[in-house]
RNA sequence: GUGGUCGUAGCUCAGCUGGUAGAGCACCGGGUUGUGGUCCCGGGGGUCGCGGGUUCAAGUCCCGUCGAUCACCCCA
C-alpha cells in the first residue's frame, strides 16, 4: 500500500496540538455552563429538506449516500452548522424542554467549500443558542457576546473584538433609501475592506440597481463604527427614516451599552458587518482575532426569529458559534500556540532491568491512584536513554526505584534535581501534574 | 465549484541552460560499563507528492491528478 496522503479540508492534530484543543475546548465549556447552558449533542445528519429549508447552502452540504442500494437514504445530508439542527431539535421536542432554553453544542460540522488555512471542509464549532416561544426577549441578544467574550478572553490567544450590526438597521435603511432589496446590497457592502468604497458604489450600481446617490448613502452608513452608542446619531444624522430602521438602531444600542457596562473594548458596532447564514433576521455578530483580521471571522453569530417554527408554533432564537477548528488553524499556522508537554505523562518510572517491572509498574500505581500521570520506561536501557526518552515528551520527572531496599528517588529533569521519594505520598509540583497551555512567546503578531 | 502559485530526507532548504540526488538541524550507534542535555567519531534515511508523456537521458520540460496556499464564491 502507497503511503497515504491527507484528505484536503479534513484536518488531523497531532497529540500535542489535540491536547490544546482538548484544553480549549473545555474551559470554554465551562464558561458556557457557568452561564447556565445546558449540553446537548445532536445526531450528524439531517434529512436534505431541513438542511435545504434556508438559503443558497445546497451546494455545501455533504449527502448521504449507500455504496450499494442507494436508495435508502438518498435524502439525508451532513449538518453544515449547530443552529438549523438545534432548531429541529427545538421543534422536535419542544413538549419536553423548558423555555426559555439555552443549550450549547460543541460538535463537527461540514461544508463543502474549497479550503484554505482556517478554513476547513470538517470543522468544530462550539455554539450556544437560546431559544424562547412565541417571542424572545431582546436582551438575549446582548447576552450572546458577553458570554462568548468571557469564553475567549479567557484563553491564551490573543484579543477579540466582537463586531455586531443588525439587520433591521441595514434593511430599514436600504428600504428607506428606495432600494427594496437588501441582499445585493449586504453582499456588496461587505467587500468595503477589500476592494473600498470605489469599487464598492460600482458594484451597488451594477448589481442592486442603486443610483450614485443611493450607493453613496449606502456607503456613508457602512462607515459607521463606534464603540459605544454614539453610532446611533451618525446614522440618523444620514436623513434617512423607516420605521424598521428606527427599531434596529434601538436594539443596536441595547447590544453595544449592555456589552460596554459588562466589558468594555470587547464589542464595537460596525454598521458594514452583514454577513453569515441567511436566516438572521436582527443582530449579526462577527469576531476577529488581534493580528489575524484578514483571517475572517472566528466566531458568528445572530438573532434568527424563523428558523424553528412549524404551524402556529414558533420559537424564536439567538446564537453565537465559536469557529474553533478556524481559530486553531489560525494559531497553529503560526506556532502562536503551545503546550508544556506533548503528552500527558507527568513520571516516567526508569527500570533496571525487565525483572523490576512489577515492581515499576507497583510504583507507577500508587502514583496513578492520586491522580498523578505516570508510565513506565518501555525498556531497561541505560538511564541516560530512559532520561532521555522522557526528554523527548516533556516529561518533567524521572522516578528511580532504589535498590536492594534503598528509598526511591524521583528526578526533575529540567533542574537535574533529584530527591528521595515515597510513590505513596510524594507530590509534583502543582503547575507540573497536568500539561499546560500557553501562548508561545515566539509568536509572531 | 472557478482561477493563480507552490510540492526534493522528520524539519528548513540547495540542486546552473535536462546528464540518473546534497547541506544544516533532527534521528540512531559509539566514545561515556545504566543518570540525559555539551563535545568528538560513525551511521541509517529520499520510487525528488503521485501517474502518464517528450527525450539517448527528467528532480529539472509537457499533461493529468493529489496536497498546501492565495484570490473569487461563501462563511466558522
Amino acid at each position: 500500500m502507497s503511503k497515504p496522503t491527507p484528505l484536503s479540508g479534513f484536518p488531523e492534530w497531532l497529540p500535542p496540538q489535540r491536547m490544546i484543543e482538548q484544553q480549549l475546548l473545555a474551559r470554554i465549556a465551562r464558561t458556557f455552563e457557568l452561564y447556565g447552558f445546558a449540553p446537548l449533542e445532536t445526531r450528524a445528519v439531517e434529512p436534505l429538506d431541513q438542511l435545504l429549508r434556508k438559503g443558497e447552502t445546497s451546494k455545501e452540504v455533504y449527502v448521504l449516500r449507500r455504496l450499494q442500494d442507494s436508495g435508502g437514504d438518498a435524502d439525508l445530508g451532513l449538518h453544515f452548522d449547530l443552529t438549523v439542527p438545534f432548531a429541529r431539535f427545538v421543534l422536535e421536542n419542544a413538549g419536553r424542554l423548558q423555555f426559555p432554553f439555552r443549550r450549547y453544542q460543541i460538535q463537527k460540522v461540514w461544508r463543502g467549500e474549497r479550503p484554505q488555512e482556517g478554513r476547513y471542509r470538517e470543522f468544530l464549532q462550539a455554539d450556544i443558542d437560546i431559544v424562547d416561544r412565541d417571542t424572545l426577549p431582546f436582551h438575549y441578544d446582548a447576552e450572546m457576546p458577553l458570554v462568548v467574550g468571557d469564553a475567549l478572553r479567557g484563553l491564551p490567544i490573543p484579543p477579540v473584538t466582537i463586531m455586531v450590526n443588525n439587520r433591521k438597521v441595514c434593511e430599514g435603511f436600504y428600504r428607506g433609501l428606495g432600494l427594496a432589496d437588501p441582499e445585493p446590497v449586504l453582499r456588496a457592502v461587505d467587500k468595503l475592506d477589500k476592494i473600498g468604497p470605489g469599487k464598492v458604489a460600482a458594484l451597488l450600481t451594477e448589481t442592486a440597481g442603486a443610483t450614485d446617490a443611493q450607493a453613496a448613502a449606502c456607503l456613508e452608513l457602512a462607515a459607521i463604527a463606534a464603540p459605544d452608542a454614539s453610532f446611533a446619531d451618525r446614522v440618523r444624522a444620514l436623513g434617512v427614516t423607516d420605521p424598521l430602521l428606527d427599531e434596529g438602531l434601538d436594539e443596536l444600542v441595547r447590544v453595544v451599552d449592555a456589552a460596554a457596562a459588562h466589558s468594555p473594548g470587547l464589542v464595537v458596532a460596525d454598521l458594514k458587518i452583514a454577513r453569515g447564514l441567511d436566516y438572521y433576521t436582527g443582530t449579526v455578530y462577527e469576531t476577529v482575532l488581534a493580528g489575524y483580521e484578514s483571517s475572517g471571522s472566528i466566531c458568528s453569530g445572530g438573532r434568527y426569529d424563523n428558523l424553528a417554527s412549524s404551524g402556529a408554533e414558533r420559537f424564536p432564537g439567538v446564537g453565537i458559534s465559536i469557529g474553533v477548528s478556524r481559530l486553531l488553524g489560525l494559531l497553529f499556522g503560526r506556532s502562536a500556540l503551545t503546550v508544556s508537554r506533548a503528552v500527558p505523562t507527568c513520571v516516567l518510572v526508569a527500570l533496571t532491568d525487565e525483572d523490576a517491572r512489577p515492581a515499576a509498574g507497583r510504583v507507577a500505581g500508587a502514583l496513578r491512584s492520586r491522580g498523578i500521570a505516570t508510565e513506565v520506561a518501555p525498556a531497561a536501557a541505560k538511564f541516560g536513554k530512559q532520561i532521555r526518552y522522557a526528554e523527548r515528551r516533556g516529561i518533567p520527572f524521572v522516578w528511580f526505584p532504589g535498590a536492594d531496599g534503598a528509598a526511591d528517588s524521583v528526578k526533575d529533569i529540567r533542574s537535574g534535581e533529584q530527591v528521595d521519594a515515597d510513590a505513596a505520598v510524594w507530590q509534583p509540583p502543582a503547575a507540573d501534574l497536568l500539561p499546560v497551555v500557553s501562548a508561545a512567546v515566539t509568536a509572531g503578531s
